[in-house]
DNA sequence: TTCATACTTCGATGGTAGTCGAAGCATTGA
DNA sequence: TCAATGCTTCGACTACCATCGAAGTATGAA
């Protein structure tokens, strides 16, 4: 008894329904405000700053101030990964909150996973760069191969900056509606900035769900073929 | 808003202390009665019944009735695996419910993730796997290689009957002490399953723990070398 | 300074869920 | 048939927590 870490009080956080919309709409990777998360909620503001404070002492969110704003984001990319995880073993349950509608054939095909790329084709994006042997399978994590930093060089990602940082530049994510694995990391999030950058995809607004252009869909078809 | 799977219920499910207590208890793998489960969970049995009866509904658990007997069990592969990834997140987050005591050492080196083997040693097993080929990693999945069968066979694991089940021979399980995968899936479970039946290992009472004789821990080095 | 916006803190309320005692049901053994 | 064990169900209690109104704090604009 009282083995191990506490999952209850993890548990617990993730399990207030209020908490978990707020968590769920802090995927979509944009840092949003008390008032916002409030309304994706359906709770007044007060109530909304309470959870916040709880999510944010607990370790699963962090806030920055800007002016009057306070912008709340996943506190690191744990959170995201762990997240995804549990959706994953909630939809494998056949638990879901509505019956699939019209905007779920959209999430399944492409979301964000709160910085990086999911959905079908985040796993085929991972499938390919696998392919072409520019990223690397060494046991349970990724490696980019030499191969495949040129490859990221030529697409305008800063191979240097990556490595700066201390999150890895490669890591996998269970996809949940996928059931298999898509690139997280900051390699991951370099991948979607691109996509959204050079105006191939873009953010639908209040959903996770991205929207690819027609030359958008052309041109990752040809940047990762299948 | 109220996009993809339910994970609130989830997490209530997990958010109660005394559930949560439970849970963990049956990662060690055994069957238990709602007794012993109360024991565990420090809470009369009439509380215990009601939590079950939950966790049950909830997709959690299975119980299957013996004379007088009600014997508990993790529901599916996939709720061991989700429970030690959410312990994996917790200890992430250095929420550990005691400060480390004599017995985390034990848990470190060797545990019960449900039905195979965890730990140092559990990562040292697929590791070594894979080295020598018997194991191969494609994308998010393992899979036995032919020289994997042969082996497996050798040691007088059945691969017939490990194939005629629907759960998938090998899969990955991410270990929450040393935040890399050991081996889960029907296999895992054999393998575990073979080290106790030869006298090698023990699983210790009242706990996740793994014992290993000192011929167990030769015979264990000489099959999986590092 | 004054007002407005964004958010937090306080305080009160209401509902829900965990808890246990007591009673009821089922199985086993004598 | 009777008693004992294992467990569930019922009912009542309690404690906690989510919720929101009202008041307080901080930042920015006028």
């Amino acid at each position: 008894m009282k083995e191990g870490p506490d999952i209850a009080l993890i548990g617990s956080l993730i399990g207030d329904p209020a908490r978990a919309n707020m968590l769920t709409a802090l995927m979509g990777g944009r840092a949003l405000t008390p008032t916002e998360l409030a309304g994706h909620a359906g709770i007044t503001l007060q109530t909304a700053s309470s959870h916040l404070s709880k999510l944010e002492s607990g370790g699963l969110l962090t806030q920055r101030k800007q002016g009057r704003h306070r912008y709340y984001q996943l506190a690191e990319d744990e959170v995201g990964l762990m997240l995804e995880n549990l959706m994953g073993f909630a939809a494998s349950l056949g638990m879901n909150r509505h019956r699939p509608g019209p905007k779920d054939p959209a999430l399944r095909k492409a979301r964000v996973c709160y910085n990086h790329l999911a959905g079908d084709y985040g796993v085929r994006m991972l499938d390919s760069l696998i392919t072409a042997r520019q990223i690397e399978v060494t046991g349970d994590d990724l490696a980019l191969t030499d191969a495949g930093q040129i490859r990221i060089e030529a697409l305008g990602i800063n191979y240097a900056s990556l490595k700066k940082s201390r999150r890895p530049i490669c890591r996998t994510c269970l996809d949940w509606s996928e059931r298999r694995s898509h690139l997280a990391g900051s390699l991951g999030e370099a991948l979607l900035t691109l996509l959204i950058d050079k105006g191939w995809a873009k953010r639908e607004n209040n959903s996770r769900a991205i929207r690819f252009t027609d030359s958008g869909e052309k041109a990752f078809s040809e940047l990762f073929p299948q």
